[in-house]
RNA sequence: GGGGGAUUUCCCGAGCGGCCAAAGGGGGCAGACUGUAAAUCUGUUGUCACUGACUUCGGUGGUCCGAAUCCACCAUCCCCCA
């Protein structure tokens, strides 16, 4: 099987400009391709996480990525697929962004000779003079054919700020750029980035007179068409500090019954025949299939020791399995009266609720217990001497936490 | 630059002087049922010393016994005209 027809088969692809050149061109390892990275945050999330595997495959196909990072892009802000205005970064933030991308990238991709490199737009967005820019490059574009762009569409009914309106014009000379300095003829990116990718590839069409290529990996949506990776709280982080293992691992084990084998097929490296011989899968044995994408996804983003924990705890919390790894939370004597601490004042320090009014409700709705034992009244209380050896607090089916005191 | 409209609890959105911690929906959390799934039903969803008290309705002042609701100024956003 050829490259392009596995991600063809693992429905990563979504929208291409000249698909018997791509073929052609990553198939025999002759693309030098680039993605685009907005450091808007201090870690990378899942979104990112296909964007490196994707670089990752295609790199073990024999081609060159190129990884870009937006420090100049991200003083402007991608309008597209948002219906609001993004809030405006400082220089510091953005620098310290790009600094925890390189770091966590590092772990996906083999940088260095001959291998991918990496670079940030900064270093010549930065650089560039206004009105040199708009004669060299702005001159290439059409407004009446930007605002037919489906990124600019949902925002012109709430509103467009030229700063924002630039963006895409910032990403093709990007394309333009690169193509320049490295031969960098190919861009892959989120669907959302298909108008700007385009941008790109014309862009070095109408200057150079070459041939540019653009693709699109799917977004990686569940049955309902909203975003993996989300949650309630906000972006399933690959930084652990930001989501730690166990809860990495939790959110993929929980994926809804429809969506398991798209993620397995999009977001793991286990080969093709394996996952079809999972496709039939129903019922329960389909739960056997959420572990393995918990287990492998944990793997790769955190390693193996990680995973195996992940695992270990999950299995010892909710099946009969023995004691696992159970995060630990460590208490100081201020939680005491009179040698004893009540569970609401437990489950606040242990972070399992963050208020005593929720805490409270928790008890009151019969959702806490402690050891396995159902804990009914707001008013109980643990000696100093229990909570030495450790109470395992539990606030619904699956939040955990052991809290111990230390002295 | 001129004119009009908006700003409510996580989100959408009611409220138009006391009966408002604020309807309804979404989302979240918990319970039942299950496969750590989905669907469904139930409860809950500002904080605390919790049958009571305290702090919220863009900001700051004011009117009033009493303001999310009225007035003034400021800020932000949207729409129309230029």
């Amino acid at each position: 099987m050829t490259i392009y027809d596995e991600l063809v088969a693992r429905g990563l692809i979504a929208q291409v400009t000249d698909e018997e050149k791509i073929k052609d061109l990553i198939n025999a390892g002759k693309a030098t391709f680039y993605i685009g990275f907005d450091p808007t945050a201090d870690s990378l999330h899942v979104g990112h996480f296909m964007a490196l595997c994707l670089m990752k495959r295609l790199q073990m196909a024999g081609n060159k990525p190129v990884v870009l990072i937006g420090g100049g892009t991200g003083y402007v802000g991608d309008p597209s697929g948002r219906t609001d205005m993004r809030s405006m970064m400082t220089p510091e933030i953005i620098q310290h962004n790009v600094d925890c991308f390189r770091k966590q990238m590092e772990r996906f991709i083999e940088f260095g000779e001959g291998k991918a490199i990496m670079v940030n737009n900064a270093d010549w967005l930065l650089k560039l003079n206004y009105i040199e820019l708009l004669r060299e490059v702005g001159a290439c574009f059409s407004v009446n054919n930007m605002l037919r762009a489906e990124c600019y569409k949902q925002r012109m009914e709430k509103g467009l700020s030229f700063l924002e309106f630039n963006y895409m014009i910032m990403q093709s000379y990007d394309f333009y750029h690169l193509y320049q300095t490295y031969g960098c003829n190919m861009q892959f990116g989120g669907d959302d980035q298909w108008s700007n990718m385009l941008g790109g590839t014309e862009l070095i069409r109408k200057k150079l007179g070459k041939d540019a290529y653009a693709m699109t990996i799917t977004l990686l949506l569940n049955s309902e068409g909203k975003k993996m990776g989300k949650t309630a709280s906000g972006a399933v982080w690959l930084d652990p500090n930001k989501t730690s293992p166990f809860d990495f691992y939790q959110y993929w084990r929980n994926v809804e019954d429809a969506d398991v084998l798209n993620c397995i097929r999009m977001l793991t490296f286990l080969p093709m025949d394996e996952i079809e011989s999972m496709s039939h899968w129903e019922g329960s044995q389909l739960n056997k299939a959420k572990e393995i994408l918990a287990f492998e996804l944990t793997k790769l983003v955190h390693g193996v020791e990680e995973a195996e924990k992940a695992q270990q705890s999950a299995q010892a919390l909710f099946g009969s399995g023995s004691e696992g790894d159970i995060p630990t939370t460590e208490l100081s004597s201020d939680v005491l009266r009179d040698g004893q601490a009540d569970i609401l004042t437990l489950l606040v320090s242990s972070g399992l609720v963050t208020t005593r009014s929720d805490a409270r409700r928790a008890v009151e709705q019969g959702g806490v217990s402690a050891d396995g034992e159902k804990v009914a009244d707001i008013r109980t209380t643990f000696s100093a001497e229990k909570l030495q050896e450790g109470v395992v607090l539990r606030r619904g089916k699956k939040n955990y936490m052991k809290v111990q005191l230390v002295k």
